[in-house]
DNA sequence: AAACTCGTTGCAACCGATTGCACCGCCTTT
DNA sequence: AAAGGCGGTGCAATCGGTTGCAACGAGTTT
């Protein structure tokens, strides 16, 4: 099945280095010998063993990729984005799915004995001894839609959760609402912490205005439309800040079923602009996350770092903005 | 970085293969060798190279998953399934992202520069002549959610769509519909081409049924709402099956734009049975197919492929069944 | 014509593991 | 006491490549 080195060496009546030089870019190999190795790999149907390389170079371009969401549907675009950003520099995704699991031990040995080149983890519920985890054992890593401050020994790429919550207070206030909930995410998310920190400090400027908190158990349509049906038992909100979009569909879900009317009886919005929202009959207020240049930009991090190993960790913050639909009553 | 087996056999001052045979299963080991080893190992923090190991084994545990649906929600149970399912059998999941391309000549060269030990094809839209590249490059391949009959060299794991078809077809006649249409997915899927002919063919047996079929671009949202809006500028039938169940919701959003309630107005009957079907304000009616069953056994083959390399070729195919929701008609 | 470049090439060691084979000591058998 | 069996171990070759180093040959310089 497998042509090797040697055997293209052979037809070609030169040496294996030979061979290894005209496949290795940049390496000195004349023209004559080129084409003849060139001849005989294309008559033999001859292609490198990336894997074997690996052993010498320390490079296997792959790159461990992490996530714990597979239930949003945000994450399909999340894919599709870091699969295609990552094939187009010739690095290969190493999946790893860590619904069961959170503990980092197993998946830093795992991905160790495949000797990954890098790790991304694309989570914003992992904390950030997660990604630690990572550096520690040695291994690069960036944290895609982490949190920047707490641990500077790991590059992040995000947005700015605070001043997302923030961003949405001062939304909320400014079309009058006087009494507004916080829908937000798993409690331990650092994503939920953080817009719920941003929106509740931003309220506190504005005593007139009721201030709620609720957490949901994921983010997840489930999630969302149960806790909504749970304040609606009660007296709800005039707004809620729903801490994703899928969650804020649930919460849509849910006022459905009391006859209420988005935008006119209750508000939403979300935050993420997932192409969902956008859907017709959905018509999500939201805040845009800058998704495809936030994975864009992490896999560039990942080329620079294999480039230069000792990097000096940074955090990348993409601005956010708010994306006007049906969901919240307009401006005045 | 990297603890080698040669510093683990230096510090449990025992050769190389003892320490490579240790971590072998099944090798002959005496307990205090293992011991000494096992404490050397701990104490370095090693474990065994997979990559190197696989130069001489023959084997990655590496298993390529293409696919080239990334904007239809059912991947993302597809990919969770798949990821999880490789995982727990220890085998690792590289992905390829197939969206911009279906000349499969680059993914085989690049699957085989990384040996994975199979493939795994999870798409109805591509075509079989794809999955037979692999076996034709000599890498053992499964074609989940492929077309049966065409390609015998090739495993295929999914269900028989013009099956399906037939059945959606008798459902509704059963339902008292007198004129309806087939909504499918891209006309060059096999996928499509199959529910389509089921369909059509079981209606010939109802002269007094008209039907009418039209093809809409992609399995997604988009296309299945524009080409929706496209049939009710026209007259439009009284029922239809969508190709799948994002087809069905983008006509859905269609209906609702021209104040048509589904069920009552227009019949919608979908394929999958996807979780956002579930969602009350969607609350599809639709074909169930097993994609966890389909999943597992693809997984399954997979497995048994490693083992028996030779394995005849065969088609493993999982019955659907009608999932009652809310978009037809009720049986009288 | 001798000395010196410089691009090309092959040798051989090495990357981190596995494994067939020979050998060693020890226990059982006769 | 000699022969036989056997689990355990290390040597060395091997997997498919890469790469430092030395050698080589043709062209330039003096």
């Amino acid at each position: 099945m497998g042509v090797t080195l040697k055997e293209v060496a052979a037809l070609a009546g030169v040496s294996r280095s030979a061979v290894s030089r005209t496949f290795t870019p940049g390496a000195s190999v004349s023209t004559k010998t080129r084409s003849k190795v060139e001849k005989a790999a294309k008559e033999l149907g001859y292609s490198p063993n990336a894997l074997a390389s690996s052993l010498t170079t320390g490079r296997t371009k792959l790159i461990g990729l992490i996530s714990n969401n597979f239930h949003n549907p945000i994450f399909l675009e999340v894919f599709d984005q870091f699969t295609r950003a990552l094939q187009e520099r010739g690095l290969r995704p190493l999946i790893v799915n860590l619904t069961d699991e959170t503990e980092p031990a197993n998946s830093v040995r795992m991905l160790r004995q495949y000797s990954v080149d890098a790790v991304i983890v694309a989570s914003s519920t992992l904390p950030p001894s997660f990604a630690k985890a990572f550096y520690d054992a040695g291994v690069p890593v960036v944290h895609t839609f982490g949190r920047s401050a707490t641990s500077p020994e790991v590059h992040v790429v995000g947005i700015d959760n605070v001043e997302c919550g923030r961003m949405v207070a001062r939304e909320l206030v400014a079309r009058g609402y006087t009494s507004v909930g916080y829908l937000g995410g798993p409690i331990d998310a650092t994503s939920a912490m953080d817009r719920h920190r941003g929106f509740t400090e931003e309220l506190a400027n504005h005593p007139d205005v009721q201030v709620s908190s609720s957490f949901a158990g994921a983010y997840s349509f489930e999630a969302g439309r149960a806790e909504m049906l749970r304040l609606l038992e009660g007296t709800p909100a005039q707004a809620y800040f729903c801490g994703d979009d899928i969650l804020s569909i649930g919460a849509l879900s849910a006022l459905a079923d009391h006859g209420l009317k988005p935008g006119a009886d209750i508000g939403i919005i979300g935050l993420n602009d997932m192409e969902m929202s956008r859907w017709e009959y959905i018509n999500l207020t939201t805040i845009h996350q800058p998704i495809k240049q936030i994975i864009t930009s992490s896999v560039d991090l990942v080329e620079e770092m294999l480039k230069s190993p000792d990097r000096y960790p940074e955090a990348r913050i993409f601005p956010c903005r708010v994306i006007e639909r049906g969901t919240l009553r307009p401006r005045p």
